[in-house]
DNA sequence: TAAAACCTTCCAGTCGAGTAGAAGGTTGGA
DNA sequence: TCCAACCTTCTACTCGACTGGAAGGTTTTA
């Protein structure tokens, strides 16, 4: 199939698929008479590996990463379980990083909204702004 | 105090003071005779909320959003905890997408570590990859 | 036969938050 | 007097993941 078609299938732009082969992480395909790029099902599925991959959090670099050792074949069990398990432990520092942040916010907010509204009078001092300092 | 000092002070860089300078987080300061900046306690403070606010996850415009209201000083506290507010709800969506996420690679990499090692030998079919798709 | 709908390459721009470096002016101390 | 350590402005680059557009070739459809 040419690239529309590909892109139609995966829901993946032809920029975008072009762009994937320049940086490795599709293959150069084949090329019709004419110049035309064709692609077929492992395409499709190596796409939406990608797509699956990056709605799991995973960057374009890991991704790569991942399809490189598949492409060599040898012992990529071991290294894919590593590399996920690695972003995993990423994924959960922010999740902790974000909690901590959403507190801070929380409270920030909260102790705004108590604040008596007719004392924000004074143009040099928000009290909003000077709590969270 | 010089640029320099401020920098000290606030833990922010020379080179970064004058980016936030440029796209308005911080006001033009005065300058000395011989066209150095020119700052004092009020800076130091101001960046430092700068910095606070950065910490709890906001952007550089909301931060000069609630800024430039306090430079106005007109009815601030209302319209800061709409920006807090706003940025509270971004925060908390991001939190539920983060923890799907986390959730869906858990599950993969669960998976994966499940399956029996010895099957990874046929190098065009990565189990754990499959699995994801 | 002509227009529309594909395809090609290449170059440039977007977002946010800085960072790097060049080329020059100023100041303080040995 | 000279050097190091400051300071100035300016331009350009970084990261990641695209997106836009120009200029041209090809194929399909009316």
């Amino acid at each position: 199939m040419r690239i529309g078609q590909l892109a139609e299938k995966t829901g993946v732009t032809t920029k975008t698929i072009r762009y994937y082969e320049g940086i490795g992480v599709i293959p150069e395909p084949e090329r019709m008479a004419n110049g035309y790029r064709l692609y077929d099902q492992a395409d499709v599925d190596r796409l939406q590996f990608v797509r699956d991959a990056q709605t799991a959090g995973l960057s374009l670099v890991e991704i790569d990463l991942i399809l490189d050792l598949r492409d060599q074949g040898e012992s990529t069990c071991e290294h894919v379980i590593e590399i996920l398990d690695s972003h995993l432990s990423d994924v959960d520092r922010q999740l902790v990083e974000l909690r901590r942040t959403r507190d801070q916010l929380r409270s920030i907010t909260d102790r705004a909204r108590k604040l008596d509204p007719s004392s924000c009078t004074d143009p040099n001092r928000c009290q909003t702004i000077s709590i969270s300092n």
